[in-house]
DNA sequence: CCAAAAGTGTTGTATATACACCCATGA
DNA sequence: TCATGGGTGTATATACAACACTTTTGG
């Protein structure tokens, strides 16, 4: 790497952050830290830190995954799912006015994880939590006295925008599958489907259209009573990353 | 916007770079420019440019557009489609190698037009032109002669995304729509789909799909024989964005 | 026994495909 | 008249929604 010469060229900070969703108590969550330091201080944001000089922007990302959830990722070149969390490019924030201090651009990623037991805190944030993302996007329409303020920065945005797309890349993906623990029931995958979605889906037709689909599930050959009832199979997630035909959203 | 204070954090450079996609003579091309300075100088590459201290991604995307094209483009924060062209935020490559000058973080964008006079050489490039997706990203596979060397820096990959994304999208969007004129016949929007994804769609269950498709198209009242045979309606974009059901795509 | 969750079968309805067929123009 | 592309009708296959029904556990 040459030497810096500011002259021929506008500097920026380049940034990561991590919009990382969980299903947790059949609601959607998002993995949020408070904010040690001034701007915003106290309130809420989305995971991040800066890129550093030698490294890769999916390593970055990687890297803040793992201070803050534990979680080991794939490399995000190669979306993949399995034992660690999915993990992959979301989209890139570069409004000049989005933080008072400097020119920062932040490269938001999206991790899909299963149901973690606490997150740690880590960096300069003084606790970790996760959040329901409907108190997250919708603040103050929840219950009184709840934490509901505004995330930080353009963090609301960012966030909506990852949910959206996992909204949507469930649907033709085998995606939901990260958010299960490595041997799952086709209803505990049921009911991933249905906090994404906030939607009830038929079990019956479910069951049918996983199970028929090649490749979307795999059966490990054990059974689970977990969820109370007759025992029910026990599946991995399959090769498929692709579902043709898709799962069909009901509509609204 | 406080001074810059290098020590802070790792200075990066920040540039945008342009998949801009059309159609012509039933192939998909894509804008290249001529590299005029070292690296790579002589090679093709994608258009872009730097962004400026106090100018958004997005508008940096539409200034090099511009620029490059002569076309104008919507909001990128808000996808549009119409009479300028499409052009929305693809994704970011920061691999630290890169560029082997300095530290660069390129967000490219992707801009959908419709099939354009010529293309008119800008900033630093020697000249540009519209050349066929297949050639560029399978260089040696084609006519022998041809100028078929690979693109600069990482740019092959980038416009592979631009491509797949542009395949993906029309879809289940009416992206398609922005390959062609303000007015177009249903032929030519068909031919539009069998040249983005290399295949022969059925004329008669083609027409049926779109026109039936409630906001896809609006007749704009005129006929043209200009494709030959029977005078075929003119229809403009309508106001749907969104496809459901979508167009499938014939298996390969 | 009952409740709860898993899993199967059946049927009506919608949508896609394949293709026969007719229409309106230019040469 | 013929060639060319535009446009409609229709049969068959497939996929989904709805829901009745059976299975297997725990309490």
């Amino acid at each position: 790497m040459p030497p810096y010469d500011p002259s021929t060229f506008p500097p920026f900070a380049v940034t990561v952050d991590l919009v990382v969703l969980t299903v947790r108590r059949h609601a959607l969550c998002a993995l949020v830290v408070r904010r040690g330091e001034t701007p915003f201080q106290g309130r809420w944001a989305l995971p991040g830190g800066f890129v550093r000089m030698d490294e890769d922007l999916g390593s970055a990302a990687a890297r803040e995954l793992v201070e803050e959830t534990g979680l080991s990722a794939h490399d995000p070149a190669k979306p993949a799912v399995g034992n660690g969390a999915h993990l992959e490019q979301l989209a890139t924030y570069g409004d000049p006015a989005r933080d008072p201090r400097m020119r920062v651009v932040s490269v938001a990623h999206l991790a899909l994880a299963p149901d973690l037991p606490a997150p740690r805190a880590g960096g300069d944030a003084n606790s970790a939590r996760w959040a329901p993302v409907e108190d997250l996007l919708h603040p103050g329409a929840g219950r009184e006295g709840e934490q509901a303020a505004a995330l930080a920065f353009d963090h609301a945005r960012i966030l909506a925008d990852g949910v959206e797309r996992a909204r949507s890349k469930i649907e033709y993906s085998s995606l939901a599958t990260a958010f299960c623990p490595p041997e799952f029931t086709v209803g505990e995958l049921r009911r991933v489907y249905e906090a994404v979605w906030g939607v009830v889906l038929d079990p019956r037709n479910f069951h049918r259209k996983v199970t028929g689909t090649p490749g979307f599930l795999v059966p490990s050959g054990g059974t689970t009573t977990r969820q109370g009832g007759r025992p029910a199979q026990l599946f991995r997630a399959g090769a498929a990353t692709v579902l043709n035909p898709p799962m069909l959203r009901p509509e609204v």
